[in-house]
DNA sequence: TCAATATTTCAATAAGTATTGAAATATATG
DNA sequence: CATATATTTCAATACTTATTGAAATATTGA
């Protein structure tokens, strides 16, 4: 396969990728094409690369920076902005799961914590109160493990777990 | 909160969270009705309690018992079908894993592999196969440790994770 | 077999999300 | 400060995905 063609199906699966795991096909691409770019892009660079318009790069580039999945670089001589992508996986990894733990692992655990004081002594209160208490219990301790993930812990867990379960 | 109000929470909850993970939000807040309901529920039960059609009740049933997290039920002297969901959070987390890992995460791992393939010597292209190189590893390894997980591993996995990192 | 009842299908439509592009705003440079 | 250039905003629009509901199909049991 030619270096050309490859960049566009990476770009094209991660977007595809992105998307079916709720994450804007765009802000999944933008992040694809800085990627795999050795050099830092300006808006138009990304605006060309993957026929968008303006405000759909600049927004998504906004979301990316907010992820910390990329930052702004200065080049010297330069006025406009140019951007570049986190490289190390294991940041990425860790930078897309405690933004997403946040938006949106948080708020249920918090809920289902109050769920679980839900009064009652029959048969229904008691199995929901079982139920969310579970849940609880789960969410909670996936929580647990991302806060306290760095780069050097998820190595050793994820090989310690894969050698383990092989 | 009354154990009616705190159903309905945690029914809109479960299909947000859903939601945001790229899985129908119809698909979630069924899934939900099942887990807190005490007695298997008929297509009707469904349509009513969350006020959809049937067509759309039909087809979120289905789904859900393609991914393992509800079955069919059959009650004595009724002709219609009931459902009911897996209460086992450790089993529906396990489903919902596999299901996004073989839908998801395995095309993706191929392409990867592929991509790792590309010739040349340019920076570029040295660049390219280490990203995708380092990304084929990373999602190999989740691809392995999903694949070999059972419930007992996967509490393991967790309470140690869990007190390691605390 | 035939009605009654249950389930599935699917074209039409609605709802939700993403994208555009031009105007407004901000910022850098002579 | 004026001008050129870069960035942001946002209403309009396009696109995608979910949902409806009625018709078609399947299933049960008298």
């Amino acid at each position: 396969m030619e270096l050309n063609e490859a960049r566009e199906k990476f770009i094209e699966a991660w977007g595809a990728f992105g998307s079916a795991w709720g994450i804007n096909r765009s802000m999944a691409q933008v992040h694809a094409l800085l990627l795999i770019s050795h050099e830092p892009l300006c808006t138009e660079d990304v605006m060309e690369q993957l026929n968008i318009s303006r405000g759909n790069a600049n927004m998504n580039l906004r979301a990316l920076i907010d992820w910390s999945l990329i930052r702004r670089v200065l080049k010297a001589g330069e006025r406009k902005e140019f951007f570049e992508a986190e490289k190390d996986v294991w940041k990425i990894a860790t930078h897309i799961t405690r933004e997403r733990k946040k938006r949106e692992l948080e708020p249920l655990v918090r809920l289902l914590q109050e769920l679980e004081d839900v009064p009652g002594t029959s048969a229904e209160a008691k199995g929901f109160r079982r139920m969310t208490h579970d849940l609880h219990d789960l969410t909670t301790r996936l929580d647990t493990l991302l806060e306290h993930s760095t780069r050097r812990d998820v190595q050793w867990f994820v090989k310690a777990a894969t050698t383990l379960l092989k």
